[in-house]
RNA sequence: GCCGAGGUGGUGGAACUGGUAUACACGCGGCACUCAAAAUGCCGUGGGCCCAAGCCCGUGCGGGUUCGAAUCCCGCCCUCGGCACCA
């Protein structure tokens, strides 16, 4: 049989557009539904064939959405802002706006031939001025209220990306980006006060309904952790030490100290010298642990070690002990208070050192062999010995406070945002540094201090207006709103310069401008925005773009449409960004709900994430090993509509699956199959059967496309197509909301088919079948005869058929198996089985 | 080390709140069509024993709960992902 289909996709795709079928209404009656994909880097190789695993299932969610009467919002665009394309300008020359063009071009032409039904009207691009001015305002908001800080600090720089990096890029010691060893450098930065959200950030992902493993990744990353911060008195130096604790019930047990190598005190020790008899030594060792990377320094493998300070002893508040100072290296200089208390008795750190050392080592806390992390009893703690250690921590804490030696605290992982980078292709930031102001702010600074916590205010100083923002960074004023955008000036070199500045250091012309608050000169600053900084808000530039096609100052002028879409009801995309743009964009989120720009606490209600598509084998695809299949050919070969079928049908949506060629094939060779059933429809008379069918096929597919099952709504429509071969011939109705089931993943093939039966395209301005429970009731059913749970017959039963009415009958059927015993019990479930238990 | 996810045929994977394990597909084998091949159609396909009817065993391993366990509980093993001296 030759094959009669030939389905012209592109005319399919020339028809949706001409028509605006997907088009989102931009004033309508229907309930929304707002179903995002995570937006591409456009970057040079195009899209392969995980790309659109994601854009398949989001669109297959739109199109049964809309059959549904909801006026879906499902757009896309692009995240263009970057190192790949500064870097592909590096080696040839090339601005990088234009290799951008050239990709998003080329990616869009790659998304158009897989017939996705993004509203493109909407499209945006992170590195459009019209676009970045807002990225730049939002940072500019958080400025003025005091969430940004510029601060000299050893950061994670990447040797070769020639940039200072964020927390989150580093991953185990490594560049995020190009896998370069991160090294630690002493640079300018500018700083994004997250840690000031880092409870809501953690509190606020138990309304979120997101995968569990994400969620979870959140919460470790955030770091919370709940204790007590205490004083340990250090009488030689007229001085104090604070440490923090998880376990202060572990007190009496703190044998020694332990300064990290960045100790304030330590530096103190080395200022005076001649006091401690090993001063050289402990000189030494911190020269040491400064230059070692950060990967030398976190590696667990090694022995832990470090320098006691000799003669410096610090006291211990309630039990009055006192105990030695060391120096050592696996103290982190910026966790807690940069110290802690060392009870090797109870942490297994603290007791690899002691045993190096020699040092005390007694038990607190009775339950197991040394070190132990339990709870326990306490012991040798003084007035506390005897009580439970949970109940004795709160005790301890609450003696402290009292003596006001101690006070309850919390800590957390999560850092500050390194927001500033040392490159060429990001948004320029928006404020100006001015001498006259500087000067101006500093000789005020002390009266300012005092109003620190007045946020949200400005400050006259000589009849100047200050924001907290300007207060804070001296010398550093906003920009005005309605100057923005601050575009990038064009330059000669892409080239990063490497000593901690960006390219446009050297953009003289650019540099220079007038303070916009007093009129002196003022300098620009020359970092760029990291890369995450414009997907942080992206989901609203599409919103925006439904109030007016150009976005406009004031932001108050979307209110409205916020209002209207927002949450995001279902965000699709990788799992990589767990940590990254899923944190950064939920903390712009809670800020910009703070100054009332948005209506919800969190941008992004649903997650889902897919799953990798490895290459035949369950190998990675990657370009090394030469296996990675581009859409472009699969479409080539068998058609969008079987490259769309096949990655639904693949696997479970969140599970990594490897492609496979015959597998694509089998797909092909169902929709031939459902092409040719067509030629059976016809006004043939009622088949129950079938309708019963048809209507519990209604019910799987519904359901699995609600909960992204998409492998088992595509089977289910295999069996009915299955069951259509078998009829000699289909009641037209019957295929009719068969094509309808089928629509949102093979969307051409479905015009097609649906033309073909005599229909008026387009086949999506009809409604989703109904499904009618009466219909997908089962007359009959088969009930399984057990004996002791081992089924050993089935016989067919009306539905609904009581225990009585067939009790008899079934054992007839397993009579061999019970005979010679004696049943001594019978369990019977409704329309499933019976089972009788023998002695 | 800690946290999370997961181990089901030759393969990808199904299985609702415990109720016929292996749906759907791929592959493989046989047959039909054909000069032949491809394509297509039909039949078969977890393992073992058996002429057969049938029986036994089977969801990583070992126990347990239950009339009945892939599913629940306890103890292990392995794979993948994340974090990694966070006091």
């Amino acid at each position: 049989m030759d094959r009669k289909m030939n389905i012209n996709e592109k005319e399919w795709q020339e028809f949706w557009k001409k028509e605006g079928v997907f088009k989102t209404e931009n004033t309508s009656e229907k309930p929304k539904f707002y179903c995002l994909d995570m937006f591409p880097y456009p970057s040079g190789e195009g899209l392969h064939v995980g790309h659109p695993r994601g854009y398949v299932a989001t669109d297959v969610l739109s199109h049964y959405k809309r059959m549904r009467s909801y006026n879906v919002l499902h757009p896309m665009g692009w995240d263009a802002f970057g190192l790949p394309a500064e870097n592909h300008a590096i080696k040839t020359g090339t601005h990088p706006r234009k290799a951008i063009e050239e990709n998003i071009k080329r990616s869009k032409e790659q998304l158009g031939k897989m017939g996705l039904s993004y509203d493109w009207d909407r499209e945006i691009n992170t590195t459009d001025p019209e676009y970045f001015k807002w990225t730049q305002w939002i940072f500019l908001r958080m400025f003025k209220e005091g969430l940004a800080y510029e601060d000299t600090l050893p950061i994670n720089w990447c040797p070769s990306c020639k940039t200072g990096l964020a927390n989150e890029e580093v991953v185990s010691g490594l560049c995020e980006r190009c896998d370069a060893g991160v090294e630690k450098k002493n640079i300018r930065q500018w700083v994004l006060r997250i840690t000031e959200y880092a409870d809501r950030l953690l509190d606020d992902l138990e309304e979120l309904e997101w995968p569990e493993p994400i969620k979870e990744m959140q919460r470790n990353w955030i770091g919370r952790s709940e204790g007590a911060i205490i004083e340990f008195s250090v009488p030689d130096f007229r001085a104090s030490v604070e440490v923090f604790t998880t376990r202060p019930d572990t007190l009496f047990g703190a044998t020694f100290l332990v300064l990290s190598p960045e100790h304030s005190l330590v530096a103190e020790v080395l200022k005076r010298g001649e006091e401690i008899e090993n001063i050289n030594e402990i000189k030494d060792y911190v020269e040491r642990a400064k230059n070692k990377s950060d990967l030398e320094r976190t590696d667990l493998s090694k022995e832990k070690e470090g320098v006691e300070i000799k003669g410096l002893v610090a006291v211990n508040p309630l039990s009055g002990e006192r105990v030695p100072v060391w120096v050592a290296d696996y103290v982190l200089g910026f966790y807690g208070k940069g110290g802690i208390m060392s009870v090797p008795a109870h942490d297994e750190r603290d007791y690899q050192m002691a045993a190096k050392y020699g040092l005390k080592i007694r038990e607190f806390v009775k339950g197991g062999d040394l070190p132990y992390e339990g709870e326990g009893k306490m012991v040798n703690s003084g007035e506390f010995s005897g009580m439970d250690s949970q109940k004795g921590r709160e005790k301890v804490v609450d003696r402290l406070e009292e003596e006001k030696k101690g006070r309850r605290a919390v800590n957390y992982k999560l850092r500050d945002w390194v927001f500033s980078r040392q490159r060429y292709w990001g948004e320029p930031m928006p404020i100006v540094f001015c001498e006259e102001c500087c000067d101006r702010i500093k000789r005020y600074r002390s009266d300012i201090m005092e109003y620190k916590d007045a946020q949200g205010s400005t400050f006259d100083i000589e009849g100047f207006q200050y924001n907290i923002g300007e207060l804070r960074n001296p010398g550093w004023i906003s920009m005005q709103e309605d100057d923005l955008p601050l575009a990038l000036p064009e330059v000669e070199k892409y080239e990063p310069t490497g000593t901690g500045e960006s390219p446009l250091a050297l953009q003289k012309e650019w540099l220079s401008t007038v303070c916009p608050k007093c009129g002196n000169e003022a300098k620009r600053e020359t970092n760029t925005m990291p890369q995450w900084a414009g997907s942080c808000w992206y989901y609203l530039a599409y919103v925006m773009k439904g109030e007016s096609e150009t976005l406009e100052f004031p932001i108050s002028r979307y209110k409205e449409r916020f209002k209207e879409w927002m949450p995001v009801d279902i965000y699709v995309g990788g799992a990589e960004h767990a940590v990254l743009h899923l944190l950064y964009a939920r903390f712009w989120h809670k800020f910009l709900y703070d100054v009332g720009a948005v209506p919800t606490k969190e941008p992004f209600l649903k997650l889902k994430n897919q799953g990798l598509i490895m290459g035949e084998g369950g190998i990675k695809m990657s370009k090394s090993k030469g296996n990675v299949i581009s859409p472009d050919e699969v479409i080539e070969k068998y058609g969008a509509d079987v490259l769309r079928l096949y990655e639904m049908f693949l696997g479970s949506f969140e599970d990594d699956v490897a492609w496979s060629e015959d597998g694509v094939n089998g797909m092909r060779r169902f929709l031939d199959k459902v092409w040719t059933l067509s030629e059976k429809v016809g006004d043939t008379k009622k088949d129950d059967h079938m309708e019963n069918s048809l209507h519990k096929t209604i019910k799987k597919v519904t359901d699995d496309i609600e909960n992204f099952k998409f492998n088992t709504a595509i089977s289910a429509l295999m069996s009915l197509g299955n069951e259509m071969k078998e009829r000699r011939s289909i009641q037209r109705e019957a295929f009719e909301d068969y094509i309808k089931l089928l629509s949102p993943f093979v969307p051409h093939f479905c015009e097609e088919l649906w033309r073909k039966i005599g229909n008026k395209p387009s086949v999506f301005y009809n409604e989703w079948p109904q499904f009618k429970e009466e219909k997908a009731k089962d007359t009959l059913v088969t009930l399984v005869v057990q004996v002791n749970g081992k089924v050993r017959s089935q016989m067919e039963v009306e539905s609904g058929t009581n225990k009585e009415d067939v009790q008899e009958r079934a054992k007839k059927e397993v009579e061999k198996w019970i005979k010679e015993k004696k049943v001594k019990k019978t369990v019977f479930v409704k329309d499933k089985l019976i089972n009788f238990v023998t002695e």
